[in-house]
DNA sequence: CCCAGGGGGTTAAACGTTTAAGCGCCATGA
DNA sequence: TCATGGCGCTTAAACGTTTAACCCCCTGGG
């Protein structure tokens, strides 16, 4: 029933239970005779050290804490499988696993923070989803918590985080789109509290201005990330004079990209054609789309990886190389970019 | 730095470490005067018990552990989000937590489930995605560690199980769409070695056979879950002669109604008017597909719910009420099962 | 008056490790 | 010949709980 311990391994060899620990952890020199036969004793025994006995005595867990919010049923989240992998893989690397908790209101959440560093359950956090002013990097950073975030939240906190460049990614999009000939262009945008929705936005509004492009203040509408705000964004858009009509969207994520196609179609324009569409995330179903979605892919596994390592580092008070990392999405082309058609356009 | 431990409360109160124990845990009748200065001292210190002492004393870890298979840049997994989330929440309910560890090969996967169980990391599994005699149920079984199944393996096999009934879910897919007056009906489904694809299998032909229908052997494909299998099965289906060609496709995954949609699109279909497509799993994106897809919505939270709960009656060494717990999927008719518009299929 | 019993607390062992400190022995150098 | 030092191992404490066993004192019944 029960697995072999350190003293069994110990009877077995005939010899102490310290020596058996130098031994396995080799953590001092041991005679190579007696080595020999605590080794084959321990093998012979199928003995592997106890984890929460080991926890216990080194004040550890090797548990890093995980948790996100569910997305509603009209939304999905496009990165979670990748991310826990590529965090779990990493994880397991060296030596820890990750703990997945279950998120309800914020203010549970936070009290789940403070109740599992109070308890011992974690080593550390991983965040994701940071908000301006994310009250859990508050929190943590409060309370002198290890943790690592996917996402800034304030330039003037200083915490080690790791995040995707969305201003680099959206102004290469929109650059991409005037190369191909449209200066109409339109961005479907979040709401002002988002600070990952600022960043992306700006990335736009950059482009623009570096083409010597007007941005007419109509071609910018801020909602929520729905599929609905989206094709009613998407409609005022292509409800605006000829002259102004955009002909192109960059929706800050694939969902909204959807709701843009999908509206496109319903006002009967053939999206890809008649109004290039670019999303962001490089959902898996984005290449399924009609017509296929161009997008901005994120490096979801180095940012898993690299936000564990980070981790561990911390955990191991070891010193971080790079308290912040901004990594670059890279441009997907497909189909619903297409070059601007000026007869169409203009008809 | 350090957290309180039982033994500062202890002398707070001005009591052994043992009456502490007795009242936080009222595991035995402690005086009221003292209760109330022990209670004082605890919360006035902020205390908590530390759970790796906890778990080390009662050789426990309240933790679970869960894998799954990462999807392949072409496919996706509908389910996870939810899937997780709600495992996470039912444990918690328990007092429990979900550990997730990564998923390599088959062989490291199993060697990973063997060291998980010697060195005490959990106290059970959660698999899903089981097979036809799934080696990691064969393992666990005949180690004697305790776990529980999202899906079935082998009839001959006793262990717990929670499954979505995908027959009856089909069949109830193919009754619609008889209804809708397709007769030649066609199904995409899995490869023979998977399980779940037999049980779905199985309610297509149940429900034709019942209404009387003839099935042609071309109506079934046998193909592995993606996108361009589906496709190419379709374009098969497409390919038949007038007076066979189906009019209703039932794929088994979104995925794969997706690739059939697709298909149809491009042989200048119009998929929900010239064909009926009809999906499973109601993934996020199905309800904004173009058509909307049809599909088959699994109780993916009342899954996970029965399975941590019966997890945590085994662990507690309860009686299990149910061993076996079939759910129903739910229909959820959207435009891509459109009526059968006689005119068009025969003209 | 004495003993049984119970209320209210304490002591100490146990869970399975890691690791600091100690101990015996042998070789080496003064 | 004797201190010194190093090698090779053991003893025991510590991590923070839970809980069985025990102890003291008071009360009530025989």
């Amino acid at each position: 029933m029960s697995n072999p311990t350190i003293r069994n391994v110990a009877k077995a060899a005939g010899v102490s239970i310290a020596t058996v620990s130098y031994v396995l952890n080799d953590s001092r020199p041991v005679g190579e005779e007696t080595r020999q036969r605590v080794l084959r004793a321990a093998t012979s025994l199928g003995y592997r050290a106890n984890v929460t006995a080991r926890n216990l005595q080194a004040s550890k867990t090797r548990l890093f804490g995980y948790t996100w919010r569910p997305s509603p049923p009209d939304q999905f989240n496009p990165i979670l499988d990748r991310f826990l992998q590529a965090m779990a893989e990493a994880a397991a690397r060296h030596g820890y696993r990750i703990l997945t908790f279950p998120t309800i209101t914020l203010e549970e959440e936070l009290a789940t923070y403070e109740e599992m560093v109070l308890i011992g359950q974690v080593d550390g956090f991983v965040l994701s989803n940071t908000n301006q002013d994310d009250p859990r990097v508050r929190s943590l950073l409060d309370i002198g918590f290890p943790f690592v975030a996917f996402g800034r939240a304030n330039p003037d906190w200083d915490f080690p985080w790791v995040d995707v460049d969305g201003t680099a990614g959206v102004r290469q999009a929109t650059e991409h789109l005037i190369q191909r000939g449209h200066r109409r262009i339109a961005c479907l945008a979040w709401t002002e509290e988002s600070l990952t929705g600022q960043f992306r936005l700006q990335g736009y509004r950059t482009a623009m201005a570096d083409a010597g492009l007007p941005v007419d203040p109509r071609w910018t509408e801020r909602i929520g990330n729905t599929h609905a705000n989206a094709y009613a964004g998407a409609r005022q858009f292509l409800s605006l004079p000829a002259d102004i009509r955009p002909t192109a969207v960059i929706a800050l994520t694939d969902l909204m990209a959807i709701g843009v196609i999908n509206a496109a179609w319903d006002a009967g324009l053939e999206p890809g054609r008649d109004l290039a569409v670019v999303g962001f995330d490089d959902a898996p179903i984005a290449r399924f789309l009609r017509p296929p979605l161009t997008t901005l892919s994120q490096p979801i596994a180095e940012v898993g990886e690299r936000l564990v390592t980070t981790l561990v580092d911390i955990c191991n008070e070891r010193f971080l190389k790079e308290r912040h990392v901004l990594l670059q999405p890279e441009l997907i082309v497909r189909a619903s970019s297409a070059v601007l058609d000026d007869d169409r356009v203009t008809r």
